[in-house]
RNA sequence: AGGCGCGUAGCUCAGUGGGAGAGCGCUACCUUGACAUGGUAGAAGUCGGCGGUUCGAAACCGCCCGUGCCUACCA
């Protein structure tokens, strides 16, 4: 054993714990991972899509940062001046909860400190525990450029943040205004629409009688929240709605109120639901509120910010909503204004962080005029200036453009960017300004307070392309790398995000944030589900890093990211794939064990390789196809199709069948022959290892440390370039030739059932010249390569009737077998073989008897089928031949 | 309710107009000097169903069935 280990360097299999630490620790030493800008070079970029400061690196990171880390590290090796912004995000709300629920253990609340302490220990908490998910993406091997690494809520996004804002002030595009809002009475908070959660709950449905005002009748509307009728300000219907034609000139006498309130005709109702008729209440429905905005009606707001019936509610004042709700069913039954109550099961709109039942209330809030935004974006991405990929994305990033709201922007929550707004005591007036003012420059009064709102966590997300890259300041990282190349993301945040860093980046930057946009699938389950910790089906991918080791995970997220909408992540396909690099490594260990020494005369043997023998011209010009074939899927974002090409080109063509077949001449005498043989083994290899390394650069850079000779990183190295002096389209169809000879005689041995290490004698029957000189060139390796021990390769001979026997490719392997047939399965076998020609032959020929498709079809096309149909002739007769020899024998 | 997807081998998935593919699993044989985390060979599919377009459909169109997600959850 002692002298066996002294052969190999490497260890027998991978050991990627200890690999990925070493390295990743010497690339942030070596700081190669540091952007460049050097002149006349392409630049690449990308910011990189900031988690959460309170995130946890969960599948949907390490699928998204994976598919980053290859691009960046693809062309950094191309040589481009190649940048990758990493950061977080301060993540308002939820950092806001983490940092409340630490202070509740303590029996704190945030009002207990003050807003200037709580933001200090919010910022005391991200020192300590900020930084989780930063190393959690180092581990995935992230290749970020670390030094430049940003915070949404850092000195210099911060002072981004307010000239926006100023800017967009100063330009009429942020107002201040009324507006219906998600309104939380236990956080006093507005909340946005995903944050707020939708239930189904059991409820009720009352029907109120509204009299006409003329007395001549009454209308009955249904409602869920009774006690907001003390704001209805109308009642609606629908415009062609026969029931009610003529009463929208009459009006409605509200109950339990002595307002007379208009009848309006809208599209908006349905005539379907309930009566048809409709009670508006703008300043308590979202949809009463968009009524209400198109007939100009009066917005009574009834509630204060607790839910409290406040003064315009009458003798209700001072109710709690849902107490306040029973008097006033009460009092409608009373006063016979209530027809009936129905059970009711629909969805309640809930506060995700408490729970409390949302009320849609009109509030005081900061907004941006998107319009003007948004018809610039959709103009970007309609001019192709963006490209979005997939495709598909395309109509719904249009529709939801078109239907774009004003962005209510700010929040009544502590953490974050204060809105830089601030209202002078001296003459009301709002001093809206980058740098806290002194004085009121309208009127020079000192008594300034400042909005206590703060941004929503999205508006300094939506700088993030060039604040990141040091604006307002005419950076070089601004000049050298805005527009960034593509932003690689999830689509469900493509509204929230996406559409408003398009917004933001063509209005301050009058250029694209990014040229494409790649919105990559949600990771499920293998059975579909959305992975959540209830369920538990959750997949950790640090977990799969330590299991499986950081390179295979890589690979199984790559392989997984076709250009579709879901992914079912399955761990089975990840074991798959670490076999795959310990296979990789075990051909690298082969290679190491016979490439000792970079001897000056193995360097050069790939530049011609014109006069090198078969096997080594076959795998040149398949490693120049699947370097174009790589190149392609890379630029295309085609990420599935990188791995496939790589697993199939260094598994199934260069371990299967180039290194099996180079053995003999490794092991053999022949100087000139082992020279070759080592020469473009390590050539290839090598080209496979940087091919490789932007998916699986731990293992690749391992091995290629190993490689003889003086090695630099792997990330120096320059990435693979098509190598038209590689491409050899003869060679490629002859090793075609000899490896369907080598597995057909392979199948005859396998069906015979022969010991694997018994010899045969065989026997080929080629008509054709060129292929017999090609085959008895290479009768040597083909004997090595199915075990024979005679081989004889004719124009012609008689089959004898008890011999295995195929034909592949115009050749017709046999091979004696003297008792050793099983002549009833392989007649079957026969049969069902005859069969199957019979069809195609017959769907060929239905074909080409057919007029319309001898005129219609391209002429290559029937050109194949011709020639589809001489080969199953051919095969037919060949078959009908074996059987025949075959019954001789029964 | 609308919108968007998906349905291909036992499982997880590629494949967008011209002879059904991959990985895993399965079967048989094999410790041959890179690797048993391996090798060789093999079995396995009415491409959800029904119609249509086309010379030709797994692919394009329509309907249906199944399934998943996203909006609005509508008084």
């Amino acid at each position: 054993m002692q002298t066996e280990n002294k052969k190999y360097d490497l260890p027998k299999g991978y050991e990627f714990d200890e690999v990925e630490k070493r390295w990743y620790r010497y690339w942030l030493e070596q700081k190669t991972f540091a952007a460049k800008m050097e002149e006349g070079k392409d630049s690449f970029s990308i910011v990189i899509p900031p988690p959460n400061v309170t995130g946890v690196l969960h599948i949907g990171h390490a699928l998204n940062n994976t598919l980053q880390d290859i691009l960046v590290r693809y062309h950094r090796m191309k040589g481009d001046n190649t940048l990758w912004v990493p950061g977080t995000d301060h993540a308002g709300i939820a950092t806001q909860n983490v940092v409340e629920r630490q202070l509740a253990t303590e029996n704190l609340t945030r009002h207990d400190l003050g807003r200037e302490k709580f933001i200090e220990r919010v910022w005391q908490w991200r020192e300590e525990k900020g930084g989780t998910i930063i190393n959690q993406l180092k581990r995935m091997g992230a290749s970020c450029d670390w030094d430049r690494e940003r915070f949404t809520m850092d000195e210099g996004l911060s002072r981004a943040v307010r000239e926006v804002f100023v800017r967009l002030y100063n330009e009429g595009l942020i107002y201040k205004g009324d507006y219906i809002v998600n309104w939380c009475p236990r956080c006093h908070t507005a909340l946005a629409d995903d944050e707020v959660e939708h239930d189904p709950t059991e409820g009720k449905l009352y029907h109120l009688k509204y009299p006409y005002a003329d007395g001549s009748g009454e209308v009955i509307v249904a409602t869920t929240r009774p006690e907001t009728m003390l704001g209805d300000t109308a009642v609606a219907v629908h415009p062609e709605d026969e029931r009610y034609r003529g009463l929208e000139k009459i009006g409605i006498r509200l109950p339990l109120s002595d307002r007379i309130i208009p009848v309006v005709l809208d599209h908006h109702v349905q005539r379907e639901f309930g009566t048809g008729a409709l009670k508006v209440t703008p300043a308590h429905d979202r949809d009463d509120y968009e009524i209400g905005l198109r007939h100009e009606l009066a917005r009574i707001k009834v509630m204060d910010d607790h839910g409290v019936m406040n003064e315009n509610a009458g003798a209700y004042q001072g109710l709690d909503r849902f107490a306040c709700r029973k008097q006033i069913v009460a009092d409608l039954e009373e006063q016979g204004f209530l027809d009936k109550i129905e059970p009711y099961e629909h969805a309640v709109g809930k506060c995700y962080r408490c729970g409390t039942v949302v009320e849609p209330t009109t509030s005081k809030q900061w907004f941006v005029s998107v319009r003007p935004l948004a018809d610039k974006a959709v103009a970007a991405v309609r001019e192709g200036r963006i490209n979005i990929y997939p495709n598909t994305w395309y109509n719904t990033f249009y529709s939801w453009m078109d239907n774009i709201r004003d962005w209510c922007i700010s929040r009544q929550i502590w953490w974050g960017h204060r809105i830089p707004a601030w209202t002078c005591k001296g003459c009301g007036k709002f001093v809206v300004v980058v740098e806290e003012p002194e004085t009121c420059p309208f009127c020079g009064s000192s008594e300034l307070s400042q909005e206590t709102d703060v941004l929503d966590t999205w508006f300094s997300s939506a700088l993030w392309p060039f604040s990141t890259l040091g604006w307002p300041e005419n950076t070089k990282e601004l000049q050298t790398f805005y527009p960034t190349s593509i932003l690689i993301t999830s689509f469900d945040i493509l509204f929230f995000w996406v559409a408003r860093m398009m917004m933001m980046g063509l209005h301050f930057m009058d250029e694209v944030p990014f040229h494409d946009v790649y919105l990559h699938a949600l990771v499920r389950d293998k059975h579909g589900k959305k992975m959540s910790k209830s369920t538990g089906n959750v997949i950790d991918p640090l977990v799969m890093n330590d299991k499986y080791g950081t390179d295979a995970f890589r690979f199984t997220l790559t392989a997984f990211a076709a250009q579709g909408r879901e992914i079912r992540m399955d761990e089975e396909r990840i074991e798959g794939y670490r076999r795959f690099i310990n296979k990789l490594w075990n051909a690298a260990r082969f290679a190491q064990m016979h490439i000792k020494d970079a001897d000056p005369e193995i360097t050069g043997v790939c530049d011609d390789p014109s006069s090198l023998p078969l096997p080594h011209r076959w795998i040149l010009s398949r490693t120049n196809r699947t370097i174009i074939e790589v190149r392609a899927a890379l630029d295309g974002y085609n990420f599935n199709e990188i791995a496939s090409g790589l697993y199939q080109f260094t598994w199934h063509a260069f371990c299967d069948w180039y290194v099996e077949w180079i053995k003999a001449d490794l092991y053999g005498d022949d100087e000139t022959a082992r020279t070759n043989a080592r020469g473009v083994l390590l050539c290839v290899l090598e080209n496979i290892l940087k091919l490789q390394h932007p998916v699986t650069p731990f293992v690749t850079e391992e091995i290629w440390s190993q490689l003889p000779g003086e090695r630099r990183t792997i990330m120096l190295e320059s990435f693979p370039k098509e190598n038209p002096a590689w491409q050899d389209d003869e060679a490629d169809a002859a090793m075609e030739l000899l490896m369907a000879v080598i597995s057909g005689l392979r199948t005859i041995r396998t069906e015979a059932e022969l010991h694997p290490t018994a010899k045969i004698s065989a026997v080929i029957i080629v008509p054709d010249r060129k292929k017999r000189e090609l085959l008895e060139a290479f009768s040597g390796s083909i004997c090595s390569m199915v075990r024979a021990e005679k081989l004889d390769i004719v124009a012609e001979a008689e089959v004898p009737d008890d011999a295995g026997h195929a034909l592949v490719q115009e050749v017709e392997l046999v091979v004696p077998l003297s008792g050793l047939i099983d002549v009833e399965a392989e007649l079957a076998k026969l049969e069902r073989k005859r069969q199957k020609l019979n069809k195609e032959l017959a769907r060929v020929q239905g074909k080409l008897g057919n007029e319309k498709f001898l005129n219609n079809a391209p002429e290559a096309v029937v050109d194949k089928e011709r020639e589809k149909e001489t080969e199953f002739k051919v095969r037919l007769a060949k078959n009908e031949e074996s059987m025949a020899r075959l019954k001789k024998l029964q």
